[in-house]
DNA sequence: CGTTATATTGAAACATCTCAAGGAGGGTGG
DNA sequence: CCACCCTCCTTGAGATGTTTCAATATAACG
């Protein structure tokens, strides 16, 4: 429900016009003078103000003012209401900036359209359509690529054009030290975007991305992948939550590689994948990945890996047959000790 | 340079207008009709527009109409200039969502103020004051709070409040795996924040902040972090480019603790640490830390790191006296090799 | 000036990697 | 349909880097 902060210092029209505001669906709050409404909007932070000029104490330009120095309520969409009605008014008023200018007297259809008006706006400037819209538009907007299973997405040393958008398939993103050996940073499936971390720095790509399988792909340019999230308040929180997500879980990956055993690693690895395929159904879950990957994303031999994916199954945690391993206690994984 | 796009189909009017603007120093394009006009704004994507009402091909009010249809031109302020005086003329245009009215005629102090006046509103609503003013207010607007050596600013499972921000001194984030061993995951000085990543996820802190000397410390509580984030696009850049900077160098790190020998991770390290205090002034670098601080950022043993000390020393890279670690040359420390 | 925290050294235990060689599966062309 | 090839998986055994435990030396601090 919409807020608005009504100041006014005659009784009688402030308590109709609350009325009329009321009965339109809006939650009202009343102020009798300037210093009030000011305190009011301050403290409650409205999404709309109507306000009197003339009144003691604080005078409406006083209250736009005040309110638009504060970074807080400079947004504000904020209307006048008043029975001085020259000219010169009410270029003033306007030239304070106010967004509307309302004269006395007025009727309810003139009030509530007004208002009506200036929220749209406000609701528009923040937010260009719902987030999801946005996102379905932007990468329905480019055109879509096939890449085969191995194949590059982008390369190490590459200059990132844009951000990738999985239609579906899975891709890898890898980095490789000096000798060449690879550890894998993420894993993307269906869904999701990739490549932005490389694009918001400025240089090369870091990573390389290779399709796991056939993947279709949109490569979204840098220009409207960014005025997308500067234009869409909704997609920057999201973004935020997602890089943040991000930083943790390499935090997390970064303790693991330090001091847990191989078998540990493993193990939390193949877990993910599976939480990752399955969802936490409690059904087995057939992965399928080569011991190589495995091992680049474990960070270890693959020698090591296939000696521990037997023991696993020995142990009656997982099955194999060829490159597809299935996990029969995710739990148990999860909590392997060293 | 602020562009103006003016559509007005009086050829006198129109050429007047469009002098008085440029005399003010701004860009102006003009239109002599509405479908010209729209053509114009969506293509040039002005700073402001400014529209007769009755004109031939497309009135005004066709061109606010179309203008706000379009995401990309909605939020551009939109004035309307015309010899339409009457009330009802009035409220109809600003019902529309134009953002003001100016009545013919009119002189040009009027004009200018009214495009002085919507194009700072238009500003503040992106930006909030510049960006480094507002982060020397919010942060001088909370008390800061004195940590000692050693002492937790905040603990791993506590709640966050908010977000820190470093006035003096230095502060470690680390996490503890299940047998309690511990990996420093970054090293804040003054000047910067932390506390970020684990703000914008749910749930508790995974991490824990020691300061490592005396610090003065303050909190930014939530609220008002996020709002400061949300008003100030510069803001909202930089925290993006920080995050995405926090991302790479995990994974960077991610990589040496998979492959890179003991040696190496101590080496980088010690040339991280060299970097962040001394600059890359060629000079040697006296770096203040515990082994058993630089063991939990190699993620190694403090024995393991004692060791690769003295042999860099009897290598000539570095000096030691007490805890005190003094780098020779910070080059050869980058590139060593396994 | 004693007391505690931190740094150092040694030697054995251990996990993991590396190299090398063999085996299973899956697809292709004759 | 079979032989062939290529890729991927598997197994063994020695080499190696790192940790751990334990004991001692040095520095830091009130």
């Amino acid at each position: 429900m919409k807020k608005i902060v009504l100041i006014e210092d005659n009784d009688d029209l402030r308590e109709n016009t609350a009325e009329i505001l009321t009965l339109a669906g809006f939650e009202v709050l009343t102020a009798p003078d300037g210093k009030a409404g000011v305190e009011l909007a301050l403290s409650q932070k409205p999404d709309l103000v109507i306000c009197d000029i003339l009144m003691p104490v604080l005078d409406g330009h006083g209250v736009l003012h005040l309110l638009s120095r504060n970074p807080e309520t400079a947004a504000i969409p904020f209307i006048f209401l008043t029975a001085k009605a020259e000219r010169s008014d009410f270029r003033k008023g306007m030239e304070m900036g106010a967004d509307d200018y309302l004269t006395k007297p007025f009727d309810d259809i003139e009030l509530l359209n007004a208002i009506e008006t200036r929220l749209r706006k406000a609701t528009q400037r923040n937010n260009t359509g719902s987030s999801q819209e946005t996102i379905a538009e932007l990468i329905n907007q480019f055109p879509t690529q096939e890449f085969s299973r191995k194949s590059f997405v982008f390369r190490e040393a590459q200059h990132p054009k844009g951000v990738y958008y999985i239609h579906s398939g899975k891709v890898k993103c890898s980095q490789a030290n000096e000798q060449g050996k690879e550890l894998i940073t993420a894993i993307y499936d269906a869904g999701e975007f990739f490549g932005i971390t490389d694009l918001l720095q400025t240089g090369p790509y870091t990573t390389s991305a290779i399709a796991m399988e056939k993947s279709v792909i949109c490569l979204i340019p840098t220009e409207q992948f960014l005025s997308a999230i500067f234009a869409n308040r909704e997609l920057t929180r999201q973004l935020f939550k997602e890089m943040s997500g991000d930083v943790k879980s390499r935090e997390e990956r970064l303790l693991k590689l330090a001091y847990d055993s191989v078998r540990k690693r493993i193990a939390q690895a193949l877990a993910e994948l599976a939480e990752k395929t399955g969802g936490n159904s409690g059904e087995p879950v057939p992965i399928v990945i080569s011991r190589e990957d495995l091992s680049h994303l474990a960070g270890t031999a693959t020698e090591t890996v296939i000696r521990t994916l037997s023991d696993f199954k020995d142990e009656g945690l997982i099955g194999l047959s060829g490159s597809k391993i299935t996990v029969f206690q995710p739990e148990k994984l999860w909590k392997m000790r060293n």
